[in-house]
DNA sequence: TATTGTTATACTCTATAACTATA
DNA sequence: TATAGTTATAGAGTATAACAATA
């Protein structure tokens, strides 16, 4: 049953209509993110960094001797897929574990010298790609966007 | 060189600070299709269909016949990428593939009926999804974060 | 030659489960 | 008991490269 109401053939067009989809605000949230993925990809293949990888470095940066568990906490991670991102981080050298002197079940994350270099670099990438996306906005908007998006991941 | 302005100690507070992390718009992006993406997890888990299955099978629907190139373009998708998404849908019976008959390199797609009965229960799940996400929006902001969205990844 | 579909391969992100060490 | 880290494992999405069939 349910045959669908569009009947005709689209074999040969090379636009197939959203129709319905195009009112899913998730769906735009899904093709957004996947844009600005995409352009943050080919803007970091020198450095070859991640946008995941570039939040750890930026965030253990910002706070010195974080857990792991912290860090993941504030990216909504679970604890197994912070491991493998602080891992590769670790065997590149960005980044060095210490037990922490307060709990010696949490390990205290620190950004070593090249860490702190990549970070810098990754900074100076991150203003570029910014430029890219926010292009498209006036500064209000800007806000308005940023405020808006806060409220779902909040 | 390069040491961070933050140097305190955070291994016993469970909450780093965003920093000037907080002002990166594709930071915020990515933070909010995690959220959508986890609830979209949740709300499908009894249907056990990812949000690109979803977006497929509604495309299909409102498109019969589309080539997987289209498909493909209007989702953001490479050849590669769309061929495992139809084939997943294919071995799960939800959708035949048909050589085209205007274009011999082209396969057409369509929705099986079991396909089509997938599709009405998983917008009957949208439509639950998309209210945890427009709650904490009046319509007119609903409509502008849609338009910004769109700018982003058309 | 260009396009479409296909296969093989690989990497990242994500998550669950079970185990160890510490609180 | 609960928490933090670790390891093993697995599925999904994404992409590149090479090949076959068709335009």
């Amino acid at each position: 049953m349910a045959q669908s109401a569009l009947t005709e053939d689209n074999s040969d067009t090379d636009a197939p209509e959203f129709g319905e989809l195009d009112g899913i605000v998730g769906f735009h949230i899904r093709l957004a993110h996947g844009a600005v993925y995409r352009h943050f990809t080919e803007t970091f293949a020198a450095l070859g960094l991640t946008q995941k990888q570039v939040s750890v470095l930026w965030l253990i940066g910002s706070n010195p001797a974080v857990s792991q568990i912290e860090l993941g906490s504030r990216l909504r991670m679970d604890r197994a897929t912070t491991m493998t991102i602080v891992n590769r981080l670790q065997e590149r050298g960005y980044l060095r574990r210490e037990k922490s002197s307060s709990d010696g079940r949490k390990q205290s994350l620190h950004l070593t010298d090249d860490g702190e270099e990549a970070l810098e670099q990754a900074k100076r990438c991150i203003e570029e790609h910014e430029a890219w996306l926010k292009s498209r906005f006036t500064s209000d908007e800007v806000e308005k966007l940023v405020e808006m998006l806060s409220r779902i991941h909040e």
